[in-house]
RNA sequence: UGGACUAUGGUGUAAUGGUAGCACAACAGGUUUUGGUUCUGUUUGUCCAGGUUCGAAUCCUGGUAGUCCAACCA
């Protein structure tokens, strides 16, 4: 079971279109009144968000109809495939707070699809074609021209069967022939053109090592594959809505082999997850990795689930949002905000309050007694009494942010400027009386003297002030590293602004990537000083650090060198103001 | 332009022949020891043209626009 909470499991009122077609295909009786998904990664990347969205109706919709979701990875390219992606994926998966039945593999099945295609060449189903894979591919005509037969079509069954051995026995070289199913050259569906069903990968397989040489191909593995799992309900992206009647016709096939009653798995396709400002193709993201764009898989900016684990989503943030986005069968392009509406909305109600100061100016006191050190209380999240509380210390020299100070201040501005009064949080109202510069007239140092009868509790705190600031004491706090994260994207749709590039430069896909790349994406602020609270704060800590944004514990973080990512910002209605 | 699929505010999504609703975004205001949260309010929509019907976002026809399909990838 997932640990879908009852919100989640309420909020949604109508049902989406494949829930709908699931309670009909129960009203009818279909499958015994089962249901069973599954989940088929290719472990040949790791998951990112848009598989989200997948994992959670494929799990979802088990859970809901008392069913069983298993994970079933689809090796049957071994020239892509590793077990380093299987290990990510099950962790991914695990971390989004999905379970599965039964662990399976396509790879599992190869002796069974091996059988069948058999039966199939036996049966004058299918073929072994020796052309070149131009030759195939000249046959196979255009969208508006029908193809034509192979000349190896009508060879004899015992023929295309010796060669068949042979393809998997290693004495074929890859691209040297293949198996086609017989099906039609001249369908208006481009998938029932004779497809290729079987070819010679002579690359060790993650799993079956040299055992096979011949490989099915996704068409004739996926259908059958759910075939004998038992699935009823095949859920998957709106791409592969020309492959269903393949997909069923295979089914078909295998199922008259055995003589079944009507107990199949039907494919229904969703709409698979755009963001804008985000590029989701594995392909895409490899090319990231692999030339150094980012500083891998799980880099924060990247759309990858261990990028959002890194940067500090919540797995429900995430699970938020894809029920917010829900299924249907049109090509949406989502807005980013959306995401972040979810990850605030999760991280306003867990994160502990801390205070940190990421671009620092000193302010001293200056009436307050030098060497005198108050412990302040401060409420870990006002969202969660039990959440308890934590103490933080004051003294004469504090820590504040520089974007808190104006000398000549804008009437609206509700911070430290001279003459104005301000409440340092959890602490005393003070009134700023001025600042020293440097001789580039940098702001170096800001005063400001405290009303001692205004400490937070205290009768006199009730004093109406404008603004709240945040600081920590220069000398109980700590240093740190805050890596601040924007869109990696300028554009809105790098997917079609990249095709758009390279049509018109000619141009390779990194080469476009360069070109849309955010040079902002990453800042690093070096010069942070965090409350001594965080000392011992970890990566999946959830920390809001107030007035700023939700930020975690980098794993490149240590004892001697604390480093913090920004998750995300709070909403800022002064900055909008303030342009 | 052969086939398949899709079209509801700026974005996403409901309404399943019977009052076009919700979320995000935007804007205005109240509350607030986070310019956060929260609360209240406002703006903005059925791609176009016909048809069926007492009644159409929904059904039909024709346009228009978009997506997918011609890998020995999945």
């Amino acid at each position: 079971m997932t640990e879908l909470n009852a919100t989640e499991a309420t909020e949604k009122k109508s049902l989406n279109f494949i829930e709908q077609a699931i309670e009909n295909d129960l009203k009818e009786g279909k499958n015994g009144n089962r249901v069973q998904t599954r989940f088929p990664p290719e472990p040949n990347g790791y998951l990112h968000i848009g598989h989200a969205k997948a994992i959670c109706l494929d799990f979802g919709i088990a859970a809901k109809y008392g069913g069983v979701c298993n994970l079933r990875f689809d090796d049957t390219n071994p020239t892509k495939e590793d077990m380093e992606y299987v290990e990510a994926i099950k962790e991914d998966i695990q971390w989004l707070g999905f379970q599965w039945g039964n662990e399976y593999y396509a790879s599992d099945y190869f002796q069974q699809l091996w059988d069948f295609a058999v039966r199939l060449i036996k049966g004058g189903k299918a073929y072994i074609d020796e052309q070149t894979s131009e030759q195939i591919a000249a046959q196979k005509g255009t969208p508006t021209q029908p193809g034509t037969e192979s000349p190896y079509r009508n060879r004899p069954a015992e023929e295309s069967l010796a060669l068949f051995e042979k393809m998997n026995s290693g004495e074929i070289e890859e691209g040297k022939m293949v198996l086609r199913a017989k099906i039609d050259m001249t369908s208006p569906n481009m998938h029932f053109r004779d497809p290729i069903i079987y070819r010679v990968v002579k690359a060790a397989h993650h799993r079956t090592g040299e055992t096979w040489k011949a490989y099915p191909m996704y068409d004739f593995a996926h259908g059958q594959s759910d075939f004998f799992e038992g699935v009823t309900h095949s859920l998957c992206t709106l791409e592969f809505v020309p492959h269903r009647p393949l997909y069923d016709l295979f089914v078909d096939w295998v199922k008259d082999e055995k003589d079944l009653d009507d107990n199949r798995p039907r494919q229904y396709e969703f709409n698979k997850l755009n963001l804008n400002y985000t590029l989701m193709s594995k392909r895409n993201l490899l090319i990231l990795v692999k030339e150094g764009l980012v500083n891998g898989w799980d880099d924060p900016r990247m759309p990858t689930l261990c990028g959002f684990r890194r940067r500090g989503y919540s797995p429900e943030s995430i699970r938020k949002f894809v029920d917010k986005i829900g299924y249907t069968t049109y090509d949406a392009l989502n807005d980013f905000a959306l995401l972040e509406s979810a990850v605030r909305e999760d991280l306003n109600a867990r994160s502990t309050r801390v205070s940190a100061v990421i671009n620092p100016v000193k302010l001293i006191i200056t009436n307050y007694p030098e060497g005198q050190v108050e412990e302040m209380e401060a409420i870990n999240n006002p969202e969660d009494l039990n959440a308890g509380s934590h103490t933080i210390q004051f003294s004469r020299e504090l820590w504040m942010e520089r974007e808190d100070f104006m000398e000549d201040a804008p009437k609206k501005y509700f911070r430290m400027t001279p003459g104005q009064e301000v409440r340092l949080k959890n602490a005393y109202i003070v009134k700023c009386t001025g600042c020293k510069k440097d001789e580039n007239g940098n702001i170096v140092e800001v005063y400001a003297e405290y009303d001692p009868d205004t400490k937070t509790g205290m009768p006199g705190s009730s004093r109406k002030v404008k603004g709240t600031l945040h600081w920590v004491s220069c000398n109980h706090c700590l240093k740190a590293e805050v890596r601040l994260y924007d869109r990696l994207w300028k554009v809105e749709n790098p997917r079609d602004e990249m095709a758009d590039i390279r049509e018109a430069k000619n141009c390779d896909a990194l080469e476009a990537m360069k070109e849309m790349i955010n040079p902002d994406s990453l800042k690093v602020l070096t010069e942070c000083y965090v409350e001594k609270y965080l000392e011992n704060a970890k990566p999946l800590d959830y920390l809001q650090f107030q007035r700023i944004g939700y930020f975690n514990v980098d794993k490149d973080s240590t004892p001697e060198h604390l480093v913090f990512n920004r998750t995300v910002s709070l909403k800022d209605t002064w900055s909008k103001i303030n342009k």
